[in-house]
DNA sequence: GAGTGGTCTAGACCACTAC
DNA sequence: TAGTGGTCTAGACCACTCA
């Protein structure tokens, strides 16, 4: 069973992109809401918050709950998209290539990165990326093996997040994202189709799981013109 | 007066950035925090999942809230920050040159992204960003002017931000934000000093006031190397 | 002045963690 | 079993918008 203040969110925001509750219009008031529902205005709230914080509308003290149009269903890599269920959004033909594989000891960088001793292991992968049959992405994943006990590549070439919290029963929770602009390195050239591109998306991402340990860190090098970011941002 | 949520949460804020709270240990309970604050638990909660929200903490069940370690105070791009502050952020010498400024009507393009009529007047301004001498910015916004009635060049030099907050009283609310890396412009390469780079970054901005109105839309042009954008998300 | 969302309280019960 | 955070309620007062 879940919340209902969950319940509620989501049925407003079906609703709303469905189009069954129209764009620029007000929805109900907090007050006739706890009347539909049947909740206390506090759990009404919740759920204004959360479509509020996702897009779907903007609160206005003294008016009301405008319903915003936004076209959020646009490109969702904001957030913690992964790669098998982007490209299957996307409607492309994709493939997954595990060019390498290994259980190996941090060198320098990544017992930074992770926050580890020389004497812990990790899960050393690279992946290849492939959409309509170009190599355009490709993934350096770092996995503390703390977390992670077992690893095989056949799972690196399906999809890492769904045997982590599928089959592991762990909860991803949260990651911090950085994104800049490099020049290819040596192995990006050999390893990408990378055509007349000179620059390179390079998007680090320190994944946490709902423990708050740090367990992985993802470096993904995109093809500039495979690379796609949208963001909404809320002022607090 | 502020809130008493506001003020619980920046007073620990504060304590975490300043590191008179450990990283890696526990807040005190929501409990403790009631009588420490004197505040309900409600109060104490809204405090802390901002603290949440904003990556200072993470709350685990059965457990407590977790300080975590994350150098947020790195370069606060994401967010609705102003180049003004950024500059000022980094300690780098800047410069704004406006090298273009109108009032007139929108074209097709614009009519879109702003959701205007043809008869709708729009301010339209380009902006070069120096950082330590270097052109490395081109600022492309467009204003929909049944909300900005008045600009001047002069404010344009300066911070179109404050003036639209401090002078005119409206708050900015929100915005969505697209980032693609494209091939420069004739209009690039004219404008910016853009040496060897073959690639642009481009951050589309579409920003709306506090009554969720759509005032502007922004272009904004880096040079690969002066661009950086950190993101914190976290899974709902 | 009527209606809206924003803040705050006091209290209840539940789910999970750790010992 | 004790302590933690998660959900939910009923009620209060406030700040703002709009007619």
């Amino acid at each position: 069973m879940e919340n209902k203040y969950m319940l509620i969110y989501r049925d407003i925001a079906e609703k709303i992109r469905e189009n069954q509750i129209k764009k620029n219009t007000r929805l109900p008031s907090e007050f006739e809401l706890m009347e539909i529902y049947e909740v206390s205005r506090e759990t009404v709230r919740k759920a204004l918050n959360l479509l509020a914080q996702n897009g779907y509308i903007q609160k206005i003290r003294g008016k009301g709950s405008i319903v915003l149009e936004m076209n959020k269903i646009d490109f969702p890599v904001s957030g913690l998209v992964s790669f098998k269920e982007l490209a299957k959004s996307m409607g492309k033909r994709h493939k997954t290539t595990v060019q390498y594989f290994n259980l190996e000891n941090p060198d320098f960088n990544m017992m930074n990165n992770l926050n580890l001793k020389p004497s812990d292991e990790i899960w050393a992968v690279k992946r290849i990326r492939e959409i309509d049959g170009e190599k355009v992405i490709l993934d350096k994943d770092y996995i503390n093996r703390n977390f992670i006990e077992h690893l095989t590549e056949e799972i690196c070439s399906n999809s890492i997040y769904e045997y982590i919290e599928k089959d592991l029963g762990l909860t991803i929770s949260f990651a911090k994202k950085e994104i800049t602009v490099k020049e290819p390195s040596e192995e990006d050239y050999e390893l990408l189709d990378l055509e007349g591109f000179h620059n390179i998306v390079v998007v680090k991402n320190f994944v946490h799981l709902d423990n708050a340990s740090l367990f992985q860190y993802t470096e993904s090098r995109h093809r500039p013109d495979m690379f796609r970011f949208i963001d909404f941002a809320r002022r607090v």
